[in-house]
DNA sequence: AAGAGTTCCAACCGCGCGCCA
DNA sequence: ATGGCGCGCGGTTGGAACTCT
């Protein structure tokens, strides 16, 4: 439909629940075919980010735990701004939620020793971008005015700085629930004959048209043929 | 009670990378 | 070689919720 509006802001209920529909029955691919096949007033990038960010299941949404705390300052420490990395490290947490964290959690603990100018916990190895100037004076804007570091009140400041970080886990990567559902379904995807039919059935969802079912299969096979994990991120 | 200020987070944006025709 | 597409990433923003005065 060229020309249509997309829709922006908070999703509502029943869009969540049309994503999830889709997303479910049909992957996490192709996500501008899946929001005209699905529907949705939305980009692409849009369905992505609310399935990736807030409906995949097997999400935390709760407060972080201390543990989880820790990894996120070791792992900053380690790699810097990498969120995506860093989350892949704490199962059911989302870059985008790690992200915020820090920057909420960063500008607390720094109000609270804001003084001087230095950095109480610096690190050696300020060169990887963990607890540098530069990163404490993001540029980030309304929320990042003149703030100081201080020492995360959850951490031991150690001489090794040897905090105990989970290694990415393997469940995370290979063996969630929800992995093993979509394996499976996957797995039966490719012994079915009619696609159409089968996704009609499980999705409760008819085709309207051929236009409608090209637009996600033409010049496509992935369906059948894709066989990675779909929590795979490298 | 209410207005101002602050915090938090969901969502958007722009960019870069990899793949493929 | 290159241009288009899909995707992922990090940075940024808008506004609801919360706190303070």
């Amino acid at each position: 439909m060229k020309g249509e509006i997309l829709r922006k802001g908070p999703w509502l209920q029943e869009e969540d629940e049309q994503l999830t529909t889709f997303v479910t029955c049909l992957g996490e691919r192709r996500w501008d075919s899946l929001a005209k096949v699905a529907g949705l007033r939305r980009s692409g990038k849009s369905c992505r980010l609310r399935w990736m960010n807030y409906l995949r299941p097997n999400l935390k949404h709760g407060p972080f735990s201390v543990e989880e705390e820790q990894v996120i300052i070791q792992l900053h420490q380690q790699w810097g701004n990498k969120w995506s990395k860093i989350a892949r490290s704490l199962p059911g947490r989302t870059d985008n939620e790690v992200k915020n964290y820090w920057r909420t959690h960063l500008r607390k603990k720094a109000r609270v020793v804001k003084q001087g100018d230095e950095f109480p916990c610096k690190p050696d190895n300020t060169e990887q971008g963990a607890f540098s100037e530069e990163n404490m004076n993001d540029k980030a804007g309304k929320d990042y005015d003149q703030i100081n570091l201080g020492c995360p009140e959850n951490v031991e400041e150690t001489k090794d700085n040897s905090f105990q970080a989970c290694p990415p886990s393997e469940w995370e990567i290979t063996s969630s629930p929800y992995e093993i559902r979509i394996s499976d379904w996957i797995a039966e995807l490719q012994k079915d004959q009619n696609e159409i039919e089968y996704y009609e059935y499980h999705c409760n969802y008819s085709f309207q048209s051929a236009e409608s079912y090209s637009t996600w299969f033409d010049s496509d096979t992935w369906a059948c043929s894709y066989s990675g994990s779909i929590w795979d991120m490298n």
